[in-house]
DNA sequence: GCCCCACCTGAGCAAGCGCTTAGGGCGCAG
DNA sequence: CTGCGCCCTAAGCGCTTGCTCAGGTGGGGC
């Protein structure tokens, strides 16, 4: 039972090299379930059963429900840092740059919004080391977006008073729509992103009569 | 063990009219353990225990774990919902009316970024008709804040392609201040509260020259 | 035929869960 | 004092949890 879910795969989701099978189904119900229900209220029966198999048959692939998260957390993280560092290393203005990396970062949140929601909001359910080692990436990409708001800012194309606040803002817009998307259905992820990169830059930008 | 937490009380919290002291104890207490760790990781005996009583007293105030939740989540969305409120409805342009419904919403997601993780982000823990509830009092703040927007479109003072996109991106903005603010100790709620406010101003005002 | 190995299952263990029940202490009206 | 009602606790019930383990199945090399 359990038909098989499809998941829009315009930007690549790397499941596509876990195996054997049975894993990588497991991780799949796992993001699922996840960000569903949240990880404490996911059994690892329920977990099982929506991959086809016996509850015993989880622990052949995965040591422990915390690995299993583990795995989700570290891969989406470290799939986001390099979507920005692309996004930041890219060709263009400050200004452009920081569109894409707006474009890229909203984009992933709405068409993974379920993996995006485990991603952002089952952090605190991490083992310590885990948890360290995720906090870690966090910084990274913080520092990416950081870094293109400031080259605006050295340009003169951004006029922004707190420089870490306009991060934390401009990062915080971003991220907090694997919590609304999907409620909405009139919108695409591609709109949201348009939409997004579009109020970012008007945030940040000088407002100055010379306007695109 | 388990001192006196000590809240900052600028703006009301309600819990001053939960008698006896008993039960205002234990929801105090299940904003903090459910802040920190999430519903379903907090057992009841956590919660009587931070209370300073046995796990059985809970039952004398509460019928379930998860009354006690809706408490909480149905105090804060309507102390929210007022917040908003007395905004929309105070004097000034439109625009001064959104810079002080999203200073009042921004501080107050920053000030009691406890209640408000609780509120934010353990709505799916509630039960059915609960939920439905909840989920009704959001769509009203929503409206609120939605037809501030609309105001200053109409005054031309904003400038908005997509209303409803716009709503979602101020509310989504201060709402995820529930998630980040604490880790930084380095803003005042009032100081986010002016910094997003301007912002937000930023996104939907028309780029003309005639600034401020 | 044979064994090996990768993958899986049924059954179940110890611990922890939400919640209940029987009863105890204490303040107060009589 | 007695009697009553409120607030509380110790003990524990029935169930679910994450996880284990002995054993089974099926395909490939010999």
């Amino acid at each position: 039972m359990g038909g098989e879910e499809k998941t829009s795969q315009v930007m690549p989701v790397p499941w596509q090299q876990v195996t054997p099978d049975a894993a990588r189904r497991l991780v799949i119900a796992a993001v699922e379930e996840f960000a569903e229900r949240g990880y404490h209220a996911t059994t690892t029966r329920d977990l099982a059963g929506r991959a086809g198999m016996s509850p015993a048959a989880l622990y052949i692939h995965y040591k422990t429900k915390e690995e299993l998260l583990y795995q989700i957390s570290s891969a989406g993280h470290r799939l986001v840092l390099r979507l920005l560092e692309d996004a930041a290393s890219g060709e263009g203005t400050p200004v452009d740059r920081l569109a894409a990396a707006v474009r890229a970062f909203t984009r992933w949140h709405a068409e993974h919004h379920t993996m995006a929601r485990v991603v952002q909001y089952e952090l605190g359910a991490l083992a310590k080391e885990h948890h360290a080692e995720i906090v870690d990436l966090r910084c990274r990409t913080d520092r990416v977006v950081r870094g293109i708001i400031q080259e605006g800012v050295d340009t003169g194309d951004f006029v922004v008073p707190d420089l870490a606040g306009a991060t934390v803002a401009v990062m915080s817009l971003c991220i907090d729509v694997a919590r609304w998307f999907g409620a909405e259905r009139r919108r695409s992820p591609e709109e949201v992103g348009e939409l997004y990169a579009d109020l970012v830059l008007r945030m940040l930008r000088h407002a100055g009569p010379a306007h695109q």
